[in-house]
DNA sequence: GAAATAGTGTCTCTTAGACATTATGAA
DNA sequence: TTCATAATGTCTAAGAGACACTATTTC
Protein backbone atom coordinates (compact mmCIF):
# COMPACT_ATOMS: atom_id res chain seq x y z
CA UNK A 1 0.00 0.00 0.00
CA UNK A 2 1.57 3.49 -1.04
CA UNK A 3 1.05 6.79 -2.19
CA UNK A 4 -2.19 7.81 -3.97
CA UNK A 5 -2.28 7.54 -7.85
CA UNK A 6 -5.62 10.26 -7.49
CA UNK A 7 -8.53 8.87 -6.78
CA UNK A 8 -9.20 5.48 -6.17
CA UNK A 9 -10.42 3.01 -8.75
CA UNK A 10 -13.72 1.55 -8.62
CA UNK A 11 -12.64 -2.23 -8.20
CA UNK A 12 -15.17 -4.65 -6.96
CA UNK A 13 -14.06 -6.72 -4.61
CA UNK A 14 -15.52 -9.85 -3.01
CA UNK A 15 -15.56 -13.26 -1.36
CA UNK A 16 -16.18 -16.62 -3.01
CA UNK A 17 -16.12 -20.13 -1.00
CA UNK A 18 -15.20 -23.54 -2.80
CA UNK A 19 -17.10 -25.86 0.02
CA UNK A 20 -15.45 -29.22 -0.40
CA UNK A 21 -17.23 -32.22 1.07
CA UNK A 22 -17.14 -36.56 0.86
CA UNK A 23 -20.29 -38.25 -0.83
CA UNK A 24 -20.02 -41.72 -2.08
CA UNK A 25 -16.13 -41.21 -1.66
CA UNK A 26 -15.92 -38.76 -4.34
CA UNK A 27 -14.95 -34.98 -3.76
CA UNK A 28 -17.82 -33.01 -3.98
CA UNK A 29 -18.18 -29.24 -4.25
CA UNK A 30 -20.78 -27.03 -3.29
CA UNK A 31 -23.00 -24.86 -5.22
CA UNK A 32 -25.70 -22.33 -4.87
CA UNK A 33 -28.40 -20.50 -7.30
CA UNK A 34 -28.32 -17.28 -7.53
CA UNK A 35 -30.84 -15.36 -6.69
CA UNK A 36 -29.47 -11.77 -8.71
CA UNK A 37 -27.70 -10.74 -11.45
CA UNK A 38 -25.47 -11.25 -12.70
CA UNK A 39 -26.20 -15.00 -13.86
CA UNK A 40 -29.48 -14.84 -11.93
CA UNK A 41 -30.42 -18.19 -11.43
CA UNK A 42 -27.38 -20.23 -12.29
CA UNK A 43 -25.45 -22.09 -9.97
CA UNK A 44 -22.11 -20.66 -8.71
CA UNK A 45 -19.96 -21.05 -5.78
CA UNK A 46 -20.96 -19.28 -2.57
CA UNK A 47 -19.94 -15.97 -2.66
CA UNK A 48 -20.71 -12.34 -1.26
CA UNK A 49 -19.69 -9.04 -0.38
CA UNK A 50 -17.77 -7.92 2.33
CA UNK A 51 -20.12 -5.93 4.97
CA UNK A 52 -17.39 -3.41 5.90
CA UNK A 53 -19.43 -2.31 9.06
CA UNK A 54 -19.84 -6.14 9.81
CA UNK A 55 -16.81 -8.30 8.95
CA UNK A 56 -13.25 -8.41 11.14
CA UNK A 57 -11.76 -9.38 8.05
CA UNK A 58 -12.65 -11.10 5.04
CA UNK A 59 -12.43 -14.43 6.81
CA UNK A 60 -15.09 -13.34 8.33
CA UNK A 61 -17.09 -12.14 5.53
CA UNK A 62 -16.21 -16.20 4.18
CA UNK A 63 -17.98 -17.59 7.54
CA UNK A 64 -21.04 -15.10 7.25
CA UNK A 65 -21.71 -16.19 3.38
CA UNK A 66 -21.07 -19.80 4.64
CA UNK A 67 -23.44 -19.19 7.53
CA UNK A 68 -26.43 -17.54 5.50
CA UNK A 69 -25.70 -19.02 2.34
CA UNK A 70 -25.08 -22.91 3.39
CA UNK A 71 -26.13 -23.37 6.65
CA UNK A 72 -22.81 -24.16 7.69
CA UNK A 73 -21.16 -23.49 11.07
CA UNK A 74 -17.77 -24.67 12.28
CA UNK A 75 -16.03 -25.35 8.98
CA UNK A 76 -12.74 -25.43 8.43
CA UNK A 77 -11.77 -22.40 6.25
CA UNK A 78 -8.63 -21.54 5.19
CA UNK A 79 -7.92 -18.41 2.56
CA UNK A 80 -7.14 -20.11 -1.14
CA UNK A 81 -6.32 -16.91 -3.17
CA UNK A 82 -7.38 -14.01 -5.03
CA UNK A 83 -8.42 -13.47 -8.53
CA UNK A 84 -9.10 -10.69 -9.89
CA UNK A 85 -8.87 -8.69 -13.81
CA UNK A 86 -11.18 -6.93 -15.82
CA UNK A 87 -12.79 -9.93 -17.05
CA UNK A 88 -14.00 -12.18 -14.60
CA UNK A 89 -16.96 -10.57 -13.53
CA UNK A 90 -19.26 -8.77 -16.66
CA UNK A 91 -19.59 -5.63 -13.84
CA UNK A 92 -16.24 -4.83 -14.38
CA UNK A 93 -12.87 -4.90 -12.59
CA UNK A 94 -13.35 -7.29 -10.16
CA UNK A 95 -11.36 -8.83 -7.07
CA UNK A 96 -12.67 -11.90 -5.43
CA UNK A 97 -10.94 -13.03 -2.03
CA UNK A 98 -11.82 -16.89 -2.55
CA UNK A 99 -11.95 -19.03 0.95
CA UNK A 100 -11.82 -23.17 0.56
CA UNK A 101 -13.64 -25.15 3.21
CA UNK A 102 -13.87 -28.73 4.12
CA UNK A 103 -16.83 -30.27 5.93
CA UNK A 104 -18.53 -33.34 6.56
CA UNK A 105 -21.89 -35.30 4.85
CA UNK A 106 -23.32 -34.04 8.93
CA UNK A 107 -22.10 -30.75 8.85
CA UNK A 108 -23.77 -29.70 5.70
CA UNK A 109 -27.53 -29.69 6.03
CA UNK A 110 -30.06 -29.46 3.36
CA UNK A 111 -30.75 -26.05 2.03
CA UNK A 112 -32.90 -24.43 -0.32
CA UNK A 113 -30.55 -23.61 -3.80
CA UNK A 114 -27.81 -25.58 -2.37
CA UNK A 115 -26.61 -28.87 -4.31
CA UNK A 116 -23.33 -30.71 -4.30
CA UNK A 117 -21.83 -31.94 -7.58
CA UNK A 118 -18.87 -34.45 -7.58
CA UNK A 119 -16.00 -32.54 -9.01
CA UNK A 120 -15.15 -35.15 -11.83
CA UNK A 121 -18.68 -33.76 -13.57
CA UNK A 122 -18.28 -29.87 -13.02
CA UNK A 123 -19.69 -28.53 -16.05
CA UNK A 124 -19.99 -24.77 -16.71
CA UNK A 125 -19.70 -22.16 -13.65
CA UNK A 126 -20.30 -17.98 -14.08
CA UNK A 127 -17.23 -15.58 -13.70
CA UNK A 128 -14.09 -17.68 -13.28
CA UNK A 129 -15.39 -20.14 -10.85
CA UNK A 130 -14.26 -23.00 -12.43
CA UNK A 131 -10.24 -21.96 -11.93
CA UNK A 132 -11.23 -20.76 -8.00
CA UNK A 133 -12.60 -24.59 -7.79
CA UNK A 134 -9.85 -25.94 -10.17
CA UNK A 135 -7.07 -24.03 -7.11
CA UNK A 136 -8.90 -25.38 -4.58
CA UNK A 137 -8.60 -28.58 -5.52
CA UNK A 138 -4.94 -28.85 -6.54
CA UNK A 139 -4.74 -27.19 -2.91
CA UNK A 140 -6.20 -29.83 -1.12
CA UNK A 141 -4.90 -32.76 -2.86
CA UNK A 142 -1.49 -31.15 -2.30
CA UNK A 143 -2.21 -30.56 1.57
CA UNK A 144 -3.21 -34.05 1.78
CA UNK A 145 0.03 -35.30 1.14
CA UNK A 146 1.35 -34.30 3.90
CA UNK A 147 -1.13 -33.02 6.50
CA UNK A 148 -3.73 -34.24 8.32
CA UNK A 149 -5.88 -31.52 6.39
CA UNK A 150 -8.48 -34.94 5.03
CA UNK A 151 -9.71 -35.47 8.69
CA UNK A 152 -12.18 -32.11 8.60
CA UNK A 153 -14.00 -33.82 5.71
CA UNK A 154 -14.68 -36.55 8.91
CA UNK A 155 -17.38 -36.34 11.58
CA UNK A 156 -16.43 -36.33 15.03
CA UNK A 157 -15.32 -39.39 15.23
CA UNK A 158 -14.21 -42.13 12.05
CA UNK A 159 -12.01 -45.48 12.10
CA UNK A 160 -8.33 -45.64 10.17
CA UNK A 161 -9.92 -47.86 7.57
CA UNK A 162 -12.62 -44.70 6.88
CA UNK A 163 -9.70 -42.23 7.26
CA UNK A 164 -7.92 -43.73 4.84
CA UNK A 165 -10.43 -43.97 2.65
CA UNK A 166 -10.85 -40.70 3.03
CA UNK A 167 -7.19 -40.13 1.86
CA UNK A 168 -7.18 -42.54 -1.28
CA UNK A 169 -10.53 -40.82 -2.27
CA UNK A 170 -8.70 -37.10 -2.20
CA UNK A 171 -5.44 -38.33 -3.44
CA UNK A 172 -7.49 -41.02 -6.13
CA UNK A 173 -4.55 -43.63 -5.39
CA UNK A 174 -4.79 -46.58 -2.94
CA UNK A 175 -1.89 -45.81 0.47
CA UNK A 176 0.04 -48.66 1.92
CA UNK A 177 -1.95 -49.70 5.17
CA UNK A 178 1.39 -50.15 7.32
CA UNK A 179 2.71 -46.95 6.45
CA UNK A 180 -0.36 -44.81 6.76
CA UNK A 181 -0.82 -46.22 9.80
CA UNK A 182 3.00 -45.40 11.01
CA UNK A 183 2.63 -41.81 9.70
CA UNK A 184 -1.16 -41.04 11.49
CA UNK A 185 0.79 -42.37 15.14
CA UNK A 186 3.91 -40.27 14.23
CA UNK A 187 1.52 -37.11 13.65
CA UNK A 188 0.11 -37.77 17.06
CA UNK A 189 -3.09 -36.72 15.05
CA UNK A 190 -5.97 -38.85 16.64
CA UNK A 191 -6.97 -40.28 20.10
CA UNK A 192 -8.83 -43.75 20.29
CA UNK A 193 -12.44 -43.62 21.72
CA UNK A 194 -13.22 -46.11 23.82
CA UNK A 195 -15.84 -47.74 21.84
CA UNK A 196 -15.51 -49.92 18.81
CA UNK A 197 -17.86 -49.13 15.44
CA UNK A 198 -19.43 -52.52 13.85
CA UNK A 199 -19.53 -51.78 10.57
CA UNK A 200 -21.62 -53.48 7.58
CA UNK A 201 -21.28 -57.17 9.19
CA UNK A 202 -19.37 -60.45 9.32
CA UNK A 203 -16.10 -59.41 10.75
CA UNK A 204 -13.59 -57.61 13.13
CA UNK A 205 -15.24 -54.09 14.71
CA UNK A 206 -12.43 -51.25 14.28
CA UNK A 207 -11.52 -48.81 16.87
CA UNK A 208 -13.17 -45.33 16.51
CA UNK A 209 -10.97 -42.51 16.64
CA UNK A 210 -11.44 -38.48 16.91
CA UNK A 211 -8.64 -36.05 16.10
CA UNK A 212 -6.88 -34.65 19.65
CA UNK A 213 -7.51 -31.11 20.62
CA UNK A 214 -4.62 -29.22 19.45
CA UNK A 215 -5.64 -30.32 15.80
CA UNK A 216 -9.21 -28.93 15.65
CA UNK A 217 -8.07 -26.08 14.15
CA UNK A 218 -4.06 -26.16 12.97
CA UNK A 219 -2.91 -29.06 10.56
CA UNK A 220 -0.79 -31.64 11.99
CA UNK A 221 1.76 -32.03 9.69
CA UNK A 222 3.99 -35.18 8.29
CA UNK A 223 8.11 -34.19 8.19
CA UNK A 224 8.20 -36.86 4.92
CA UNK A 225 4.79 -36.91 3.55
CA UNK A 226 1.54 -39.08 3.53
CA UNK B 1 -14.30 9.40 -0.79
CA UNK B 2 -16.56 7.71 -3.48
CA UNK B 3 -19.54 5.50 -2.47
CA UNK B 4 -21.14 5.65 -5.74
CA UNK B 5 -22.97 2.16 -6.06
CA UNK B 6 -24.98 1.47 -3.10
CA UNK B 7 -24.62 -2.12 -2.98
CA UNK B 8 -20.74 -2.44 -3.20
CA UNK B 9 -18.91 -1.97 0.12
CA UNK B 10 -16.67 0.77 0.24
CA UNK B 11 -13.29 -0.82 0.67
CA UNK B 12 -9.80 0.14 -0.63
CA UNK B 13 -7.67 -2.41 -2.87
CA UNK B 14 -4.32 -2.05 -2.90
CA UNK B 15 -0.76 -4.40 -3.94
CA UNK B 16 1.71 -4.73 -1.43
CA UNK B 17 5.15 -6.62 -2.37
CA UNK B 18 7.55 -8.28 -0.41
CA UNK B 19 11.07 -8.20 -2.54
CA UNK B 20 13.59 -10.58 -0.92
CA UNK B 21 17.03 -10.54 -2.09
CA UNK B 22 20.03 -11.84 -0.44
CA UNK B 23 23.05 -9.84 1.17
CA UNK B 24 26.10 -10.96 3.24
CA UNK B 25 24.40 -14.16 3.40
CA UNK B 26 21.12 -12.68 5.21
CA UNK B 27 17.97 -12.08 3.50
CA UNK B 28 16.84 -8.95 3.29
CA UNK B 29 13.75 -6.94 2.29
CA UNK B 30 13.16 -4.07 0.17
CA UNK B 31 11.00 -1.07 1.66
CA UNK B 32 10.86 2.18 0.02
CA UNK B 33 9.96 5.38 1.64
CA UNK B 34 6.48 6.90 2.04
CA UNK B 35 6.34 10.37 -0.23
CA UNK B 36 2.28 10.63 1.05
CA UNK B 37 0.17 10.09 3.68
CA UNK B 38 -0.53 8.07 5.83
CA UNK B 39 2.52 7.11 7.31
CA UNK B 40 4.36 9.87 5.28
CA UNK B 41 8.40 9.81 4.81
CA UNK B 42 8.04 6.03 6.74
CA UNK B 43 9.49 3.07 5.27
CA UNK B 44 7.31 0.65 4.32
CA UNK B 45 7.02 -2.37 1.85
CA UNK B 46 6.47 -1.03 -1.84
CA UNK B 47 3.04 -1.09 -2.69
CA UNK B 48 0.00 1.15 -4.56
CA UNK B 49 -3.26 1.08 -5.98
CA UNK B 50 -4.73 -0.97 -9.04
CA UNK B 51 -5.01 0.58 -11.84
CA UNK B 52 -8.18 -0.94 -13.66
CA UNK B 53 -7.83 0.67 -16.44
CA UNK B 54 -3.87 -0.54 -17.24
CA UNK B 55 -3.68 -3.46 -15.29
CA UNK B 56 -4.64 -7.41 -16.86
CA UNK B 57 -5.10 -8.17 -13.36
CA UNK B 58 -3.44 -7.54 -9.14
CA UNK B 59 -0.28 -9.57 -10.32
CA UNK B 60 0.20 -6.93 -13.08
CA UNK B 61 -0.87 -4.46 -10.72
CA UNK B 62 2.18 -5.70 -8.23
CA UNK B 63 4.76 -5.74 -11.44
CA UNK B 64 4.16 -2.36 -12.30
CA UNK B 65 4.23 -0.92 -8.57
CA UNK B 66 8.32 -2.94 -8.74
CA UNK B 67 8.70 -1.46 -12.46
CA UNK B 68 8.11 2.14 -11.07
CA UNK B 69 8.68 1.77 -7.22
CA UNK B 70 11.98 -0.31 -6.67
CA UNK B 71 13.28 -0.16 -10.66
CA UNK B 72 12.95 -3.80 -10.80
CA UNK B 73 12.07 -5.96 -13.86
CA UNK B 74 11.53 -9.51 -14.64
CA UNK B 75 11.86 -10.50 -11.29
CA UNK B 76 10.43 -14.16 -9.33
CA UNK B 77 6.87 -12.95 -8.35
CA UNK B 78 4.13 -14.89 -6.42
CA UNK B 79 1.01 -14.12 -4.92
CA UNK B 80 1.48 -14.42 -1.18
CA UNK B 81 -2.16 -13.77 0.69
CA UNK B 82 -4.64 -11.29 0.78
CA UNK B 83 -4.61 -9.44 4.23
CA UNK B 84 -7.61 -7.09 4.95
CA UNK B 85 -9.66 -5.49 7.96
CA UNK B 86 -10.85 -2.07 9.38
CA UNK B 87 -7.92 -1.59 11.60
CA UNK B 88 -5.08 -2.62 8.94
CA UNK B 89 -4.85 0.93 7.00
CA UNK B 90 -6.01 4.60 8.87
CA UNK B 91 -8.11 5.59 6.48
CA UNK B 92 -10.86 2.43 6.62
CA UNK B 93 -11.73 -1.26 5.96
CA UNK B 94 -8.87 -1.95 3.25
CA UNK B 95 -7.63 -5.59 1.21
CA UNK B 96 -4.21 -5.80 0.77
CA UNK B 97 -3.22 -8.33 -2.00
CA UNK B 98 -0.04 -9.44 -1.13
CA UNK B 99 2.63 -10.47 -3.65
CA UNK B 100 6.33 -12.08 -2.51
CA UNK B 101 8.75 -11.18 -5.02
CA UNK B 102 12.35 -12.76 -5.12
CA UNK B 103 15.61 -11.23 -6.95
CA UNK B 104 19.44 -11.11 -7.13
CA UNK B 105 21.27 -8.28 -5.73
CA UNK B 106 22.10 -7.42 -9.61
CA UNK B 107 18.61 -7.38 -10.49
CA UNK B 108 18.08 -4.53 -7.33
CA UNK B 109 19.78 -1.51 -8.80
CA UNK B 110 20.36 1.63 -5.97
CA UNK B 111 17.27 3.48 -6.51
CA UNK B 112 16.07 7.05 -4.55
CA UNK B 113 14.23 5.88 -1.75
CA UNK B 114 14.45 2.18 -1.65
CA UNK B 115 16.63 0.53 0.61
CA UNK B 116 17.04 -3.25 1.88
CA UNK B 117 17.13 -4.33 5.46
CA UNK B 118 18.28 -7.72 7.17
CA UNK B 119 15.20 -9.67 8.14
CA UNK B 120 16.28 -10.26 11.31
CA UNK B 121 16.68 -6.82 11.80
CA UNK B 122 13.42 -5.19 10.47
CA UNK B 123 11.95 -2.52 13.10
CA UNK B 124 8.63 -1.20 13.34
CA UNK B 125 6.39 -1.19 10.11
CA UNK B 126 3.13 0.79 9.05
CA UNK B 127 0.09 -0.93 8.68
CA UNK B 128 0.36 -4.59 8.82
CA UNK B 129 3.42 -4.74 6.79
CA UNK B 130 5.28 -6.38 10.12
CA UNK B 131 2.43 -9.52 9.53
CA UNK B 132 3.30 -9.51 5.74
CA UNK B 133 6.68 -9.84 5.93
CA UNK B 134 6.21 -12.70 8.52
CA UNK B 135 4.41 -14.40 5.70
CA UNK B 136 6.53 -14.11 3.52
CA UNK B 137 9.11 -15.63 4.84
CA UNK B 138 7.57 -18.06 6.10
CA UNK B 139 6.78 -19.08 2.83
CA UNK B 140 10.00 -18.82 1.16
CA UNK B 141 11.35 -20.72 4.10
CA UNK B 142 9.20 -23.54 3.40
CA UNK B 143 9.35 -24.42 -0.30
CA UNK B 144 12.66 -23.67 0.23
CA UNK B 145 12.61 -27.40 1.77
CA UNK B 146 11.11 -29.30 -1.38
CA UNK B 147 11.86 -26.89 -4.53
CA UNK B 148 13.71 -24.88 -6.40
CA UNK B 149 12.81 -21.37 -5.51
CA UNK B 150 15.78 -20.17 -3.81
CA UNK B 151 18.05 -20.36 -7.07
CA UNK B 152 15.60 -16.89 -8.02
CA UNK B 153 18.21 -14.93 -5.32
CA UNK B 154 20.99 -16.20 -7.25
CA UNK B 155 22.36 -14.47 -10.47
CA UNK B 156 22.87 -15.92 -13.92
CA UNK B 157 25.17 -18.27 -12.87
CA UNK B 158 26.49 -19.77 -10.16
CA UNK B 159 28.69 -22.48 -8.32
CA UNK B 160 26.88 -25.55 -6.51
CA UNK B 161 28.59 -24.05 -3.14
CA UNK B 162 27.31 -21.09 -3.47
CA UNK B 163 23.66 -22.34 -4.36
CA UNK B 164 23.66 -24.67 -1.25
CA UNK B 165 24.87 -21.32 0.91
CA UNK B 166 21.65 -19.85 -0.68
CA UNK B 167 19.93 -22.62 0.49
CA UNK B 168 21.70 -22.60 3.91
CA UNK B 169 21.38 -19.33 4.67
CA UNK B 170 17.45 -19.10 3.67
CA UNK B 171 16.75 -21.86 5.88
CA UNK B 172 18.94 -21.31 8.30
CA UNK B 173 20.75 -25.11 9.40
CA UNK B 174 23.75 -26.27 6.90
CA UNK B 175 22.93 -29.24 4.37
CA UNK B 176 24.42 -32.51 3.82
CA UNK B 177 27.01 -31.78 0.78
CA UNK B 178 26.21 -34.86 -1.26
CA UNK B 179 22.47 -35.35 -0.31
CA UNK B 180 22.43 -31.07 -1.28
CA UNK B 181 23.78 -32.15 -4.91
CA UNK B 182 21.38 -35.29 -5.15
CA UNK B 183 18.74 -33.59 -5.02
CA UNK B 184 19.66 -30.69 -7.52
CA UNK B 185 20.91 -33.63 -9.76
CA UNK B 186 17.52 -35.15 -9.29
CA UNK B 187 14.93 -32.02 -9.97
CA UNK B 188 17.40 -31.54 -13.48
CA UNK B 189 16.90 -28.07 -12.73
CA UNK B 190 20.40 -27.00 -13.44
CA UNK B 191 23.06 -27.16 -16.31
CA UNK B 192 26.55 -26.46 -16.49
CA UNK B 193 27.97 -23.73 -17.85
CA UNK B 194 30.98 -24.43 -19.90
CA UNK B 195 33.65 -22.52 -18.31
CA UNK B 196 34.98 -23.00 -14.43
CA UNK B 197 34.84 -20.11 -11.58
CA UNK B 198 37.34 -19.62 -9.74
CA UNK B 199 36.77 -17.81 -6.12
CA UNK B 200 39.35 -16.25 -4.01
CA UNK B 201 42.39 -18.55 -4.10
CA UNK B 202 44.61 -21.33 -3.45
CA UNK B 203 42.37 -24.23 -4.24
CA UNK B 204 40.00 -26.09 -6.82
CA UNK B 205 37.75 -24.28 -9.19
CA UNK B 206 34.26 -24.84 -9.14
CA UNK B 207 32.12 -25.38 -12.08
CA UNK B 208 29.50 -22.57 -12.86
CA UNK B 209 25.27 -23.66 -13.78
CA UNK B 210 22.37 -21.57 -14.64
CA UNK B 211 18.76 -22.39 -14.68
CA UNK B 212 17.45 -25.13 -17.32
CA UNK B 213 15.00 -23.17 -19.27
CA UNK B 214 11.92 -24.84 -18.42
CA UNK B 215 12.84 -23.56 -14.92
CA UNK B 216 13.01 -19.65 -15.66
CA UNK B 217 9.44 -19.48 -14.26
CA UNK B 218 7.64 -22.75 -12.77
CA UNK B 219 9.62 -24.24 -9.78
CA UNK B 220 10.89 -27.56 -10.07
CA UNK B 221 9.71 -30.01 -6.88
CA UNK B 222 11.84 -32.25 -5.46
CA UNK B 223 9.27 -35.67 -3.65
CA UNK B 224 10.93 -36.00 -0.61
CA UNK B 225 11.89 -33.11 0.20
CA UNK B 226 15.19 -30.45 -0.03
C1' DG C 1 -15.86 -73.15 11.39
C1' DA C 2 -16.14 -69.89 7.30
C1' DA C 3 -15.98 -65.30 5.80
C1' DA C 4 -14.56 -60.75 6.09
C1' DT C 5 -12.23 -56.94 7.66
C1' DA C 6 -9.07 -54.93 11.56
C1' DG C 7 -4.70 -54.65 13.22
C1' DT C 8 0.36 -55.96 13.69
C1' DG C 9 5.09 -58.19 12.80
C1' DT C 10 8.77 -58.43 9.85
C1' DC C 11 11.57 -58.41 5.73
C1' DT C 12 13.47 -55.93 1.88
C1' DC C 13 14.42 -52.15 -0.96
C1' DT C 14 15.09 -47.27 -1.23
C1' DT C 15 16.83 -43.08 0.46
C1' DA C 16 19.44 -39.85 3.28
C1' DG C 17 23.35 -38.56 5.85
C1' DA C 18 28.22 -39.32 7.62
C1' DC C 19 32.63 -39.95 6.38
C1' DA C 20 36.45 -40.55 3.55
C1' DT C 21 38.90 -40.03 -0.68
C1' DT C 22 40.28 -37.96 -4.88
C1' DA C 23 40.68 -33.65 -7.89
C1' DT C 24 42.45 -29.22 -9.09
C1' DG C 25 43.82 -24.86 -8.96
C1' DA C 26 46.90 -20.96 -6.47
C1' DA C 27 50.70 -19.67 -3.84
C1' DT D 1 54.71 -29.14 -2.17
C1' DT D 2 51.23 -27.26 0.58
C1' DC D 3 46.80 -25.40 1.19
C1' DA D 4 42.07 -24.85 0.43
C1' DT D 5 37.99 -25.96 -1.53
C1' DA D 6 35.43 -28.85 -5.27
C1' DA D 7 33.61 -33.10 -6.38
C1' DT D 8 32.63 -37.91 -5.78
C1' DG D 9 32.67 -42.82 -3.72
C1' DT D 10 31.01 -45.64 -0.16
C1' DC D 11 29.22 -47.24 4.14
C1' DT D 12 25.51 -47.06 7.50
C1' DA D 13 21.20 -45.86 9.44
C1' DA D 14 16.54 -44.65 8.82
C1' DG D 15 12.30 -45.03 6.43
C1' DA D 16 8.71 -46.82 3.29
C1' DG D 17 6.31 -50.49 1.15
C1' DA D 18 5.20 -55.53 0.41
C1' DC D 19 3.67 -59.44 2.47
C1' DA D 20 2.13 -62.39 5.76
C1' DC D 21 0.15 -63.45 9.91
C1' DT D 22 -2.97 -62.86 13.91
C1' DA D 23 -7.46 -60.94 15.90
C1' DT D 24 -12.30 -60.50 16.25
C1' DT D 25 -16.67 -60.22 14.89
C1' DT D 26 -21.22 -62.27 12.29
C1' DC D 27 -23.38 -65.89 10.16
Amino acid sequence: MNQTEAPYPQVLVSVDTVVLTLQDDALHVVLVRRSQPPFEGVWALPGGYIHAQEDADAQDSAVRVLRDKVGIAGAYLEQLATFSGPARDPRGWSVAIAYCALVSSAQLPPHDGVKRVPVAALGQLPFDHHAIVAAALARVRNKSQYSSLPVHLCGETFTLPQLQQVYESILGEPLNKVSFRRKMDEMQLLEAVPGAMRSGGAHRPAQLYRVRAPFQQALALSVRGL
